[in-house]
DNA sequence: CAAAAGTGGTCTCTATCATAGACCTACCCT
DNA sequence: AGGGTAGGTCTATGATAGAGACCACTTTTG
């Protein structure tokens, strides 16, 4: 059967909505783009904790101990650059730096909040699935 | 200098124990475990394709172009484990295989299209932010 | 029959990237 | 002068993502 018979790059058949669409092509998708950054380990973790309150680096390599200063530094570079958050020096005697939500950054807050309530409520669901997933991996019969 | 608690850690909603040794433990963490997997550039994107209609291998990797077929695997199974899919193989002539969310999958498309909408809606402020960024760099005035 | 093509993957190789952790400069305290 | 804090940078290395070959099975085509 011809199926395919146009020669488009995306090869789309289906009658997508346009947002899935959009999404094929990373050089122009928001998504894409937003959430490869904020998926990026750190970075979540890195706002949830100055959106409690702006604070200083150690302090953040405190309440984050298992990421490494350097990508503690390459992480809060990106969302500088990305405009989330803002560092502020202060010359203090050893000059400190504070880093703080912007209110770009503030105002991602909310459905990243909503992303968190999820984790929380749903973990265990989560969890639950693996164990099954695993369980029935081990025991599958041939 | 105004110190902070040490268990801040982003449990701002619960009060947290003296346990911090648990919240140092990433697969204790529901957010981090969470956002570690949305957060796989791909996995997010399956989900949002998924979620205007259940799809096939063959028809996600059209509608993903640019994934590799090795990596679309491995983000739906892990995706599958995780309990946000379903994975359902008919024994028709060449056994197809059909990927579909589940409930669960369905529950997180809620925050996670408030996170797309936002992405839509500041991601020009964002590059404008790198622009600026970028710029001041170069340009930096004494 | 033989070859092609589609479906749903797996396997290997390589380039990239994140991570750990050593190191550095500057300042303060004792 | 030794040690501690602050805010990083640099490098070696292991994990990982990505590309693309390959596989088993089946239907279609010549």
């Amino acid at each position: 059967m011809p199926r395919l018979s146009e020669g488009n790059h995306l090869a789309v058949a289906n009658p997508l909505p346009k947002d899935a669409a959009s999404e094929l092509d990373p050089s122009r998708c928001p998504v894409r783009d937003v959430l490869d950054h904020i998926g990026n380990k750190w970075t979540a973790l890195i706002l949830l904790t100055l959106q409690a309150q702006a604070q200083r680096f150690s302090e953040l390599h405190r309440a984050i101990p298992d990421i490494s200063k350097r990508m503690l530094t390459q992480s809060l570079r990106e969302l500088e650059r990305d405009g989330l958050i803002e560092r502020r020096v202060y010359p203090t005697k050893p000059p400190s730096v504070e880093y703080r939500l912007s209110s770009l950054g503030e105002s991602i807050m909310v459905p990243l909040l909503g992303l968190v309530e999820w984790a929380e409520r749903h973990h265990a669901d989560i969890r639950q699935a693996r164990v099954y997933f695993d369980g029935a991996r081990d025991s599958e019969p041939a």
